[in-house]
DNA sequence: ATTATTGGTCAACATAACTGACATAAATTG
DNA sequence: CAATTTATGTCAGTTATGTTGACCAATAAT
C-alpha cells in the first residue's frame, strides 16, 4: 500500500511535469510567432508567406516539391501563397538546369530584405533566451526538441546537418 | 582585419545556431500537434477544440473570460468551438456562485475521457524525449522555453506555478 | 441609479488549410 | 519510340479558425 502510494505520487508528479512541457511549448510558440505576424500583417502577408520566405531564404534554389515536403501542405495551398509572393516581387522562380520541369525558388533582394528583418526579429528573441540561460541550457533545449520530432524528420535533419 | 574576421565568423556561427533553434521549434511543434490532430479529426474536431478541452481540463470551473485570455482569441471565435463542445457533451457550463454572470467551464466524463486520451498521447511523446535526454536537458529545455515567452506571460506563469 | 463587467448573438469577412479533377511539360522506363 | 511517371500548375468548391463591428441581457460595482 505504501508502495502503491509512492508510485502514484511519482506518476502524478511526472504527469504534471509533462503537462508543464506541453504548455510551455504552446505558449512559447504562440509568443514566438506573434511579433513576426504583426510585422507581416502590415505588409498584407501572413504566417504562411513567412514560412515560404524563411525556407527559401534558408535553401536558395529550392524546388517546389522540396518546399512542399518541408511545409507539409498541399500544392494548391502553397500555390496561392507562392503566386502572391512572386507577383509582389519577393520570390523569383527559375527553371531547373538538370531537370527543366523544376521551378527553383530564390529570394529577390526585396524578399531577402524582408526575410532578414523577420529572422532578425525572431533571432533576437532566441538570443535573449539563450543568453539568459547559457550554453548548457541551450544544449538541453535543442536535444529535447530534437527528441520531440518524428523519427523520420529527425534522421533527415541529422543527415543534412 | 583578423579581428573583424573573427567577429564575423562568430556572428555567422551564432546566427546559424539561432536559426537552428527557430527551425527545431517549428518542426517540433508541427510534429507534436500532428498526432493529436489526427485523433481529433476522426471525431470531427480540430485543434481549436483541443485547446479548449485541454485548458478546461487543466483548470476546472474556468470562467470564459479566463479561457479567452489564455487562448488569446476573440469570444466570437471561442463561441463556435465552445457551443459545439457543449452540444456534443464534452463540456459543462455552470453558473458562477460568487458572480452569477460567469459561466464556469468543466469537462463532462466524455470530455475528461477525450482530454485524457489526447494528453496521454502528447505526454508519451514528451516522456520519450525527456527519458532520452535526461533531467539536465529537460531543465535546459524548460528554462529556454520560459525565456522565449513574453515578459508578462512569464511572470504570470511564475506566479501561478 | 448609473456604469462596468461577463457573456452571448448575428452578420460579414479573411486566411490558410483541404479535396478532387484535370492539364502540361519533361524525364524515365520498358 | 511509346508509355508511364514526375514536377508543377490550375480551376472549383469546402472547411476550420480566426477577425471586426454592432448589439443585447444579466449582474456587479460605484
Amino acid at each position: 500500500m505504501a508502495q502503491k502510494q509512492t508510485v502514484q505520487k511519482g506518476l502524478f508528479l511526472r504527469k504534471q511535469e509533462l503537462r508543464k512541457g506541453i504548455e510551455l511549448l504552446f505558449f512559447a510558440y504562440r509568443d514566438f510567432t506573434d511579433e513576426a505576424d504583426q510585422m507581416l500583417a502590415e505588409l498584407g502577408l501572413g504566417r504562411a508567406h513567412h514560412r515560404v520566405i524563411y525556407f527559401v531564404g534558408r535553401h536558395p534554389h529550392l524546388p517546389v516539391s522540396q518546399l512542399l515536403s518541408i511545409l507539409r501542405i498541399t500544392k494548391q495551398s502553397l500555390s496561392r501563397v507562392l503566386t502572391h509572393l512572386v507577383d509582389e516581387g519577393y520570390i523569383l522562380q527559375t527553371q531547373g538546369e538538370r531537370d527543366k520541369r523544376q521551378r527553383l525558388l530564390s529570394l529577390t533582394e526585396k524578399g531577402a530584405a524582408l526575410e532578414a528583418k523577420l529572422t532578425d526579429l525572431q533571432c533576437r528573441r532566441f538570443a535573449r533566451a539563450y543568453n539568459e540561460r547559457g550554453a548548457d541550457a541551450v544544449d538541453g533545449f535543442q536535444q529535447v526538441l530534437t527528441s520531440l520530432l518524428n523519427e523520420d524528420v529527425r534522421s533527415e535533419l541529422e543527415r543534412d546537418g
